[in-house]
RNA sequence: GGAGGGAUGGCCGAGCGGACGAAGGCGCUGGUCUCGAAAACCAGUGGGGUCGCAAGAUUCUCGUGGGUUCGAAUCCCACUCCCUCCGCCA
């Protein structure tokens, strides 16, 4: 959620901002909403301070013994109680009018970020590794799972449906070698602290990183209860501090979380339906930060640094690109998009998203930090970003390390992790 | 599933119709003392909104939402969450 006094007193700036990321913002509605609803706390709490001191003389003609003075004050309080009574129903009806409004708009992208229409607007920062050269034609990882049988979709979609995945053997082995891999990276040489949260989340939780109201149709639901299934551990970490007032010295606070992710993938039919890119549930480590608002762009930087590493690591080609303004999320200020090499589509794909979405969560999920000097509390930034996508990682390695007889090496780091096996082969 | 108990400021904890945004303690900040620190002592110290350049004014906020009342942390109702006991169960 954007500060509305910010939208107020820099209207311009903020319409070219939200215009470079294609989003429609209603301003006249804005101003109207916003003054409406002072308009109405004005008079309300003009009647309720007349009130309080009407009903405080009350009580002190009680006490002094002057009844009839007291029951006609009585009476004239009760009438301004019913008027404040109704007037409170149009106060509280318009402060959720407004809330309710602020909640569809976007992010600002920050000063930094390039201006873009769309994803072909990105521009790309850095490049790591070399793609391979094969000197056999390479399959791709649909292929390589099921002639190693350690994929199997086609049980997958008997079992649930489309978009999804059993992974068998040293296949299910591999994925889960991954994420406890990533683990320990994160925790033991970047410093995070390791949660495992709920794979639910309830409505306030949502609303609190951005993915709802605006976005419901991209969850999973749960029948009859408040909860969804999370997208990304974003949502239950991010939460984690939420209605909280933090110590400046104890920032920047710096979780990973391994967790299943639930995307319905609405509206994206047709589009990446071979293989796992794309499913309604595969596995991802998340890294979520909590940052003062002057070092959050150094902890974007070392954070997207951190996802980096584990694909340095496993010794997989990648590229980072910076999102432009109108390819980002809904709640983020900038965004980098790592992408690993993908040999059967002869492309880079996404593999890790971070971003900094500076107050933007903070203040909808009210997450605040006490200054080390006092004064009054502040907003934190928060960030998040993938560290990895597993499934996404598991399909980079098969494809990456394929070898001519239809084998797959295992990555030196990873060959612990899978009990010594070097090799998966038939 | 059944029976009870509870939710108060950064934290602990009192209050149970009017002078209560709330005792006391802890923590934090400043000061006294000290070469310095600790201890002790003194003082200050919640959060959000509206108006205001500011000082400040005002209002809301004692789990959430309703109700009773001139007036609610305090009484009533519903809901949520936590705890204890019984039953069931991975």
């Amino acid at each position: 959620m954007l500060d509305s006094k910010l939208i107020e007193e820099n209207m311009l700036e903020v319409k070219r901002k939200l215009d470079s990321r294609g989003a429609e913002v209603d301003y006249d509605q804005f101003r109207a909403l916003d003054l409406g609803r002072k308009e109405i706390i004005k008079k309300v709490e003009e009647l309720e301070r007349e009130r309080n001191v009407g009903s405080k003389k009350v009580g002190e003609l009680m006490r002094e013994g002057k009844k009839e003075e007291a029951g006609a004050l009585q009476e004239e309080m009760k009438e301004i109680s019913s008027k404040i009574k109704n007037l409170g129903e149009l106060r509280a009806k318009a402060e959720e009018e407004f809330r309710d409004f602020m909640l569809m708009i976007p992010n600002l992208p920050n000063d930094l970020v390039p201006v873009g229409k769309n994803e072909e607007d990105n521009v790309e920062i850095r490049k790591w590794g070399e793609p391979r050269d094969f000197d056999f034609t390479p399959k791709d990882h649909v292929e390589i799972g099921k002639d190693l049988d350690i994929l199997d979709l086609d049980r997958a979609a008997k079992i649930t449906g489309a978009r999804f995945a059993l992974y068998k053997g040293l296949g299910a082995r591999l994925e889960r070698a991954l994420i406890n891999f990533m683990l320990d990276i994160h925790t033991n040489d970047h410093g995070y602290k390791e949660v495992l949260p709920p794979f639910m989340a309830n409505t306030e939780s949502f609303i609190g990183t951005g993915n709802l109201p605006k976005f419901e149709e991209d969850l999973f639901k749960i029948q009859d209860s408040n909860f969804y299934l999370i997208p990304t551990a974003e949502v239950p970490v991010t939460n984690i501090h939420r209605d909280e007032i933090l110590k400046e010295e104890d920032l920047p606070i710096k979780y990973v979380a391994y967790t299943p992710c639930f995307r319905s993938e609405a509206g994206s039919y047709g589009k990446d339906v071979k293989g796992i890119i794309r499913q309604h549930q595969f596995n991802k480590v998340e890294l979520v930060k909590f940052s003062t608002p002057e070092k959050s762009y150094e902890e974007h930087e070392s954070l997207t640094q951190n996802a980096e590493r584990i694909l340095e690591l496993l010794g997989l080609p990648y590229r980072v690109v910076v999102l432009c303004t109108g390819d980002m999320g809904f709640s983020s200020a900038k965004t980098y998009d790592i992408e690993l090499w993908v040999p059967s589509e002869n492309t880079y794909r996404e593999i890790s998203s971070c971003s900094n979405f500076e107050d933007f969560q903070a203040r909808r999920a009210s997450i605040r930090y006490r200054p080390k000097q006092g004064g009054k509390t502040k907003l934190v930034h928060t960030l998040n970003g993938s560290g990895l996508a597993v499934g996404r990682t598991f399909l980079g390695i098969l494809e990456n390390y394929q070898q001519s007889d239809g084998s797959v090496t295992i990555p030196e780091v990873l060959v612990p992790y899978m009990g010594g096996v070097t090799k998966i082969s038939n």
